[in-house]
DNA sequence: CAAAAAATGATGTACGAACATCATTATGTC
DNA sequence: GACATAATGATGTTCGTACATCATTTTTTG
């Protein structure tokens, strides 16, 4: 049960295998006729490229930049790390990465970055940000230049990238909005909202899948307005202390933005039963303790580890011109205190 | 920036690339003085062997059997759905599957399917599956043969396989609880709980986990003995109606089996009010419907595919003699009603 | 119909490891 | 020191694709 080599196809083409592998990789001058002949006979053998001996032949990697918010931020920082973790994973797997980093939520760096991307020395970008008019214009130039566009984290219209990779945030707000509805029981309630910035898709998402819910399924709840943080502790310190001042009626909070240390700060003072539940994103050393100090109930996190293990993987297949390999959806773990992941994260 | 080659390590270590081979494919029949030359070398070049030039070289697939229930069980037949999907991928990649089912839960079975692996026509063996003292035995002749041992959903003892691929079902069954409890805001409770098998490691260990954090943080909350259906719908019903006849002091139900429509179908005939809350196991169409009517609050997932792709992720690093890649650990899914994944399963 | 352009075939090399064979050298044993 | 055994080197083939070159055939165009 030999696997079928290009050779086989070629011959049952009535071709050469000159000509078979110009069909193959699309190097043109080759007739319509000729073409239909090599697809058929790709088809009939079920002939699917060796890419071990393609890779080999090859000999050159596929070339990645990943363009990432600062590692400084925590929940980026974790992509950085993996992404460190695997290099000589999948340089073995013939990839090559480099990694750019701009400020997070800056639109207008994201966008430099990704045209400082130069199209003769990289083929696939994967970036995480914001749309922008500019910033598709400059993706629509680089598909242009034949490079396989991968957005992260937070997606982008369909035509603009190849793949998306990410949770789908509008049911990730959804959720927490059900657990923090549930957890009502029927009482009122009413609920502070936190974001990073409203201009991020992922964050905005967020918000308004939680809104769906409860404007929908609980109506003794009420919302109030979204803070804005930027993922700055000082912000969300500042922001949360001034809403929560001579106010006690708040019931519960979603913080749809990365895990905040100054979250965690302020509830730290806040009576223990002040909330009947709190839910943020994204875990951190520091959300880890809100978590155990049973300050925080749950957190939800994307596992951006993962995230980049995926958009290697779509490289890789890209690669080796092969079927994307069929994996499940990505969904935000749900972390409470008795299922952390061991690592520190 | 070439890679270096087996010849580079050769060259710098002083030997042939005969003997380096040897060394590095364990031949025998070198001195140790050469081995540590060779290795010396490696070291120095950050030596890693082309996985792509040794799989064409080597011209053949790595054999696994993967011994799973069969798959009518609903849950375990999504793992037979996955390695199908994925079958052209991994051949591709240097592995050829094949697949050996036996009955769910009957040791004996097990140990029988296990005992006509034969060690000539497998290279590793990936396996679900409680232990006995006979299955421990089999396995232990599987090593010594020099196959690559995977236990999934279910551990085995460190030193009965190479990895375990599955989630911390503890973990599973704590985190369960904490829902629970943490639902019933302090007021009293009384639980009923139900396994596929306490005799299978998986589902004992989610019962003990569940124990452990209701007996520690809720003290208001009461256990009853644990139901044993072997995930058949006949049985879950029979069993769980008679448990509910007549006593209508139970707030939360935990199934820690896998999805059973025996659950849902009597749940969909009490009082919606009747429970605080109701968590099982393994999503499932029926589980789907049960979540989406508010019968069922949470399903955690252990998300096969995800474990199938994994352990074939670990073969194929064996294949390849290669590291493995580095990838965070396996959490079940926490599924509520709003964030259900898209394909039907 | 001639010239240009397009399509095809024939052929060979390169990629890096696995593996086999045979000759040679080093080491150990009685 | 003769002999067996272990260790090593030299060398060549194989795997399937990518890619390059050049000759030849077919098709298109004016």
């Amino acid at each position: 049960m030999e696997n079928p080599t290009i050779h086989d196809v070629a011959h049952l083409a009535g071709v050469s295998s000159a000509t078979a592998d110009r069909v193959l990789n699309r190097r043109g001058n080759v007739a319509s006729k000729s073409i239909r002949k090599v697809e058929d006979a790709v088809q009939k053998l079920g002939y699917v490229r060796n890419s071990a001996a393609a890779r080999l032949s090859k000999n050159k990697a596929f070339r990645i930049a990943f363009v990432l918010p600062r590692k400084d931020h925590g929940f980026f920082g974790r992509m950085h790390l993996h992404l460190v973790e695997n290099l000589s994973h999948f340089r073995n797997a013939g990839l090559s990465i480099k990694v750019f980093e701009f400020a997070a939520f800056d639109g207008e760096a994201l966008n430099l970055t990704l045209k400082n991307i130069r199209s003769e020395e990289f083929d696939g970008v994967a970036f995480v940000g914001q749309q922008t008019q500019e910033i598709t214009k400059t993706l629509d130039a680089l598909r242009k230049h034949g490079l396989t566009i991968v957005s992260l984290v937070s997606d982008v219209p369909e035509n603009y990238r190849d793949y998306y990779i990410g949770i789908d945030n509008r049911k990730a707000g959804r959720t927490a909005a059900r657990l923090i509805g549930r957890f009502h029981r029927g009482d009122k309630g009413k609920i502070i909202l936190i974001a990073g910035s409203m201009d991020v898709g992922d964050h905005f998402e967020r918000i308004s899948g939680f809104k769906e819910v409860i404007d929908n399924d609980f109506p003794n709840i009420e919302l109030t307005s979204t803070i804005e943080t930027f993922d700055q502790p000082n912000i969300m310190r500042r922001e949360l202390r001034s809403r929560l001042e001579g106010e006690h009626s708040f019931t519960a909070i979603y913080n749809a933005g990365a895990g905040n240390e100054g979250l965690v700060d302020v509830l730290r003072f806040l009576d223990p039963q002040h909330f009947v539940f709190s839910i943020t994103h994204e875990i951190s050393p520091i959300i880890r303790e809100g978590l155990l100090e049973g300050i925080i109930d749950v957190a939800l996190d994307q596992r951006p580890e993962i995230e980049i293990s995926r958009a290697l993987m779509v490289f890789q297949a890209t690669n080796d011109k092969v079927e994307q390999p069929v994996l499940p959806e990505l969904i935000p773990a749900i972390y409470v205190r008795d299922n952390l992941p061991q690592i520190q994260t």
